[in-house]
RNA sequence: GCCGGGGUGGCGAAAUUGGUAGACGCGCUAGCCUUAGGAGCUAGUGGAGCAAUCUAUGGAGGUUCGAGUCCUCUCCCCGGCACCA
């Protein structure tokens, strides 16, 4: 043992040499590589990649790393196989932009990158397979990249299309929604462009659903759950028709009648004249033979004597619709819409028309299609409800129409009715709107449109100021993003003059505006505007004094009853207390308030004598609601009492003394200081018996808001409707689906997640491995051209090139290399072009955790069995930064690759947590160009890599950004050393049984619970200071490390020594297995079991009693642990620093904490 | 504006979830050791006071025998979202 000493821990502690000593040793050992066994229980650990900047390692990344490899060597000693990989998210920009500056070709750059960072990586002893580093540069692995878009385009989820995208002026790149932040490029913030172009994109809308929903099941930080969701934006909601009305319309109307003459035809006359009102011009012909109808004179007659232009709206009664239709297709040109009602029907359909003549005498053969383009799509089919015999002809002919079916109860009901003739709200445009409170509908007073809602276009010949609405679209089209969606600038907006929408639930005309702040691409790109009840229609309507109507109250909120029976709250853990409340005056109204939960709930006192207003309404509201027999209790002039519903399960008191608080006199309100209201006494109540004690007093306090305040403000809760219809009077939440059916709208799911654009104009990322063949588009139009290359072709390698630099066109450097551009088509082997778009450098952080488990395979992107083994990952951590854009592509990648049966989860990452930045010193962001980037390398030289790993997991909480503090390094040092300098100190054999040592038996296994709980929780820098109290407690075992007439200082125990050092080595791997094979072991350290504790030994046996005397700490004893209270209050009142303050005094009662705190209250 | 997370010594931070506020570390003070100290050791270290004691967790108020922790109001900082209908 001796000679162990010499060679090992009895010299001076030196970083420098022991740390390099086992990096290498443990990479020969192949210490941390991981194999699939099976049967055993693996564990899966990883932080993300890193990109590997010309700056080199940042402190930031070595807390991740840190942490993460904490995390896997504890799991090993646990008994887990472990993979712990490591790679390099290579393709980007900066090293880009490096190569435009230097000429140095960016792989080049790459490779010494790399090499910087591994090279910096092993120096801090991370316990990384090494065996499976990836590189999403390396041909061998963009080639699966490349493969996985090849399966997304396969499978129609990955498409080109022109579209505005977000084009960065200074990057010369196109960024997805995600890398737009504020407006601005995410990367160097420029504000971004809006610009039109062709670009690959993948479908991820189509996940959504999935990827919203699946956050249920995994184990995220509640914060990266809520970020993803967001992002997801995901709301439910009707899309609602508002048919638009035009003044000006120089419509053409031709009515043609059916040919059986009958009574309908009296209607017609009176059709023109409401059509001729509105300042349309109306043809009623004549037709000829309408009793004996010849299906080619009557369409002769159509087309010799009518005007059919694009003008010209058909509307066309019983068999007059065949007519029309034949007419029509005859013509062979557009006309504005076609109305077909009550349409005569094919015998085939019916065999009540075998028997008719007329009905046989017709061809029934039309030409869907080219009826459909004639007629742009505006078509309806009307029909009346009676007719048995026709419903489902016009059904047929609706659908094969594509035309809007409308019902309605009778034929006058189609020309005459009393606000506006079916006929005509069947031709008119309607525009969908999309809202989230359809239960709002009857208070929608205007209609706003987004100006680039193509309806806009279509309208604007025929508005009154036209040049006005040009030029607001113009602006609007000019604003860059960041003016676009500042949303406390202003709301501007234009009326379409000339134009009105029809709300469907009142049929009342209302204004439709364009305003910048409805955004063209979420939803509709159209709202309904209720000002009364949401916010921003509230300004607009404001501003431009457009009508407001309130249509929801919110009425219920206001007393506890409601609350109670919410029908989505969880019943668990709520009470109700009873307080009993004096009362302060006569003829006076007590009321508590207090908030929880955003809910301001009122409580009533008792109710009056007679019936007063507040008294009546009260009843009206307590009748409403069902309580039709109940009894007011609250006597005049005696206590009051008050209702409380707690629904936070933590509060277990409620705090009525703020509450309050009005009284009402002579009918008016009047403010009551709290001091008038005393509370008397109070009491839990248990939930059952909520029912029971409700009956009692239940009011509203919104009642006097809407006395008091009158219709002054927008209210965005839900409440109760009025002003609506037939659905005055009910729920809003609960009428919303119902309101949405009245008016034929559809209940539907919105997203604001957009589809992933996933073209770059750039030179280093994966090239997009598909050609454009015109040969091949000219045969099939449907996909563009786009011809993927061959999976057997893969990859498609980057080309070297001479000049890297993006072009202003928006092309990549790719398109001047005509050599590597023009290709053979895959399909018909002729003339082709690759395409020059690269892949954004999120491809191939996708799916890289899924190469490191078989990162060799050259046939397949990982085997199948190991993906089995190894996935999903069990933990990930990373930054907060990527929680909305790398977590959410890959996990769509994910579950797309679960969808083609290629992995074996639906979800990637089993557990997700975060770390906080590393800040530089006083808290602001390290960066070169403030000069204040530490670099580790300086650090691993000064202190070592050991010390430098403990103090980045000391520093702070875990998931907190925390400032860089060079100084407080030394602590953690000087610990490591302190560790060091007890090896001398070292017994042989096992710890001697003697008082100190059972106390040190305490001390050691509460440390094993407390550090294994730490790291488990990520509370590493608690871990540490646990780590460190043992250190503190073992120095002192045996009198202190210096004593006077001590030259050797005491003992410690081996036993408790190996436990310390297993303890601490998987923050400080070097350092502990130093001691650990000094200590004559033989086997890795990080290679033994991770000590057990002993439950009943990391409790202390011993307590400290605390003794209060009226709550104020006067001193304290020590008790057994789990003593009687008897005895500690015996104990605690005879102790003196105690007795001196009972003396003479009167003790009221005893407040006894077991194994904590005696508190002793005096009376006076 | 909305949704989260915070505010505790000179500094980084602990606090078993209502029970001794400031563990652990940095820094600082005094002493020891030393040729030396940006090393080590010992003791001390929230503030006021000689002391007993009083007073302290952004601020104000409250509940409680007892509050950093629960309640009401309010101020500030950080992160996310931001005209998403």
């Amino acid at each position: 043992m001796k000679k162990k000493l010499k060679g090992g821990a009895t010299s001076k502690y030196n970083p420098a040499t022991i740390e390099p000593k086992w990096q290498k040793k443990w990479e020969k050992e192949k210490l941390y590589v991981a194999k699939e066994k099976a049967g055993k229980k693996k564990f899966y650990g990883l932080i993300e990649f890193p990109y590997p900047s010309g700056d080199g390692l940042h402190v930031g990344h070595i807390r991740s790393n840190t942490a993460m490899d904490i995390i896997c060597r504890k799991r090993r000693r646990e008994g887990f196989e472990v993979l712990y990989p490591i790679g390099w998210d290579a393709f980007g920009l900066p090293t880009e932009n490096y190569a435009i500056k230097t000429g140095i070709q960016p792989s080049v750059v790459t490779k010494k990158n790399t090499d910087t960072f591994r090279k910096q990586l092993k120096a801090l002893g991370f316990s990384f397979d090494w065996s499976r580093e990836v590189n999403t540069t390396d041909p061998k692995y963009y080639r699966w990249t490349q493969w996985i878009f090849l399966q997304l385009l396969k499978n129609g989820l990955a498409y080109k299309k022109k579209m505005t995208i977000n084009w960065c002026p200074k990057d010369l790149i196109g960024l997805a929604n995600e890398e737009v932040v504020n407006g601005r490029c995410e990367r160097c913030g420029t504000p971004v462009e809006k610009r039109e172009k062709e670009q690959w994109m993948l479908a991820i809308t189509k996940y959504a659903e999935r990827l919203d929903r699946d956050l249920d099941d995994v184990d995220y930080l509640p914060k990266i759950k809520t970020q993803q969701r967001n992002w997801i934006g995901k709301s439910e909601g009707a899309e609602i028709d508002f048919r638009l009305t035009i003044k000006n319309s120089k419509t053409r109307f031709v009515i043609l009648h059916g040919f059986d003459g009958g009574a309908t035809t009296d209607f017609h006359p009176w059709l023109k004249e409401v059509l001729e009102k509105r300042g349309h011009e109306v043809e009623l012909p004549e037709l000829p033979n309408a009793y004996h109808p010849k299906e080619a004179e009557q369409v002769e007659y159509v087309l010799k004597n009518c005007k059919l232009d694009e003008n010209t709206v058909i509307v066309a009664h019983s068999l007059g619709a065949v007519v029309a239709m034949k007419a029509l297709m005859k013509l062979n040109k557009p006309i504005s819409g076609l109305v077909l009602v009550a349409a005569a029907v094919d015998p085939k359909f019916d065999k009540f028309y075998e028997s008719r003549p007329f009905a046989k005498e017709f061809d029934w053969k039309y030409d869907y299609a080219l009826l459909q383009k004639l007629t742009g799509g505006k078509v309806a089919v009307l029909s009346d409800l009676k007719e048995k015999h026709r419903s489902r002809y016009l059904k047929f002919l609706a659908e094969k129409l594509n035309a809007r079916f409308v019902e309605t109860s009778s034929v006058e009901e189609h020309f005459c009715a009393k606000e506006e003739p079916e006929v005509l709200k069947a031709v008119t445009p309607s525009i969908k709107v999309f809202t989230t409170r359809p239960d709002t509908l009857f208070g929608a007073t205007y209609m706003v449109l987004a100006p680039e809602n193509p309806w806009v276009k279509i309208v604007l010949s025929q508005l009154e100021n036209k040049t006005e609405v040009e030029a607001y679209i113009a602006k609007a089209s000019h604003e860059t993003e960041i003016e676009r969606t500042d949303a406390t600038k202003e709301k501007t907006g234009v009326e379409l003059k000339g134009v009105k929408a029809v709300n469907p639930a009142n049929n009342e005309e209302i204004p439709v505006w364009i305003a910048d702040y409805v955004l063209s691409d979420y939803g509709t790109g159209a709202i309904m505007a209720v000002p009364a009840h949401d916010e921003r229609d509230w300004e607009f309507a404001k501003k431009f004094g457009l009508p407001i109507r309130h249509v929801v109250i919110p009425q219920r909120i206001g007393f506890p009853g409601e609350l109670a029976f919410r029908p989505n709250e969880p019943v668990v853990n709520r009470r109700v207390i009873r307080a009993v409340v004096k009362h302060w005056s006569d003829n006076s109204y007590a009321v508590l308030t207090w908030k929880d939960n955003g809910w301001k709930t009122f409580i009533s006192g008792g109710i009056e004598e007679g019936e007063d207003p507040v008294t009546a309404a009260k009843r009206e509201i307590f009748e409403e609601i069902g309580y039709k027999n109940a009894e007011f209790v609250g006597p005049i002039g005696g206590p009051v009492q008050a209702k409380f519903y707690a629904p936070n399960k933590k509060q277990n008191r409620i705090d009525i003394q703020q509450g309050l608080l009005f009284k009402l006199k002579n009918d008016e309100r009047v403010d009551v200081s709290p001091d008038e209201l005393k509370i008397h006494e109070m009491q839990w109540l248990p939930w059952e018996s909520l029912g029971e004690f409700m009956k009692g007093t239940i009011m509203d306090s919104f009642l006097f808001e809407r006395l008091n305040s009158g219709n002054n403000q927008y209210f965005i809760g839900s409440g109760i409707l009025i002003d609506s219809g037939q659905f005055s009077g009910r729920d809003s939440e609960s009428a919303m689906k119902e309101i949405t059916e009245s008016v034929g709208g559809k209940w539907v799911t919105k997203y604001k997640l957009r589809d992933w654009v996933f073209s770059r104009q750039r030179y280093w990322g994966e090239p997009i491995p598909v050609v454009h063949c015109d040969a091949c588009e000219a045969k099939d139009p449907d996909n563009g051209g786009w011809v993927p290359i061959p999976e057997k072709d893969l990859p498609v390698k980057l080309p070297v090139v001479k000049n890297y630099k993006p072009t202003q066109t928006g092309e990549s450097p790719l398109a001047a290399m005509t050599k590597w551009v023009n290709v053979k088509c895959p399909v018909c082997k002729g003339p082709a072009k690759r395409e020059t778009d690269t892949m954004p450098n999120w491809a191939g952080s996708s799916w890289y955790y899924l190469r490191y488990v078989d990162p060799k395979n050259a046939t397949r992107f990982a085997d199948s069995k190991k993906l089995k083994y190894w996935t999903p990952v069990d933990w990930y951590n990373g930054g907060m930064e990527h929680t909305t854009l790398h977590l959410l592509y890959s996990r769509f990648w994910h579950k797309f690759l679960f969808d083609q049966g290629v992995v074996p989860t639906s979800e990637p990452y089993t557990k997700r947590t975060s770390h906080g930045l590393i800040l530089a010193e006083f808290g602001v962001k390290m960066s070169k160009s403030k000069g204040n980037v530490v670099n580790p390398d300086t650090i691993v030289k000064a202190v070592g890599a050991d010390a430098l790993r403990v103090y980045e997991m000391f520093m702070g909480p875990f998931d907190q950004p925390i400032a860089w503090d060079t100084d407080n390094i030394a602590g953690s040092r000087r610990f490591i050393e302190r560790v060091w300098n007890m090896r001398q100190r070292i017994t042989g054999g096992a710890a001697e049984s003697s008082p100190a040592s059972a106390q040190t038996d305490r001390i050691i296994h509460k440390t094993i619970k407390k550090v294994g709980d730490d790291i488990e929780a990520m509370r590493f820098n608690t871990a540490i200071s646990s780590l460190m109290i043992l250190v503190n407690e073992l120095e002192k075992q045996g009198g202190g490390r210096r004593e006077e007439e001590v030259e050797i200082p005491a003992a410690i125990s081996r036993e408790n020594f190996e436990i310390l050092l297993k303890l601490l080595a998987p923050f400080a791997p070097h350092v502990t297995e130093e001691l650990w094979v000094s200590l004559g072991n033989k086997k890795s350290i990080h290679l033994s079991d991770w000590p057990a504790y002993d439950a009943s030994l990391a409790a202390d046996d011993e307590v400290k009693i605390i003794v209060q005397v009226n709550g104020k700490v006067r001193g304290s004893f020590m008790a057994k642990q789990g003593a009687q209270m008897e005895d500690l209050e015996r104990l605690a009142k005879g102790l003196p620093e105690a007795k001196k303050w009972l003396e003479g005094k009167q003790i009221g009662k005893v407040i006894v904490v077991p194994n904590r705190l005696v508190n002793i209250v005096l009376t006076n």
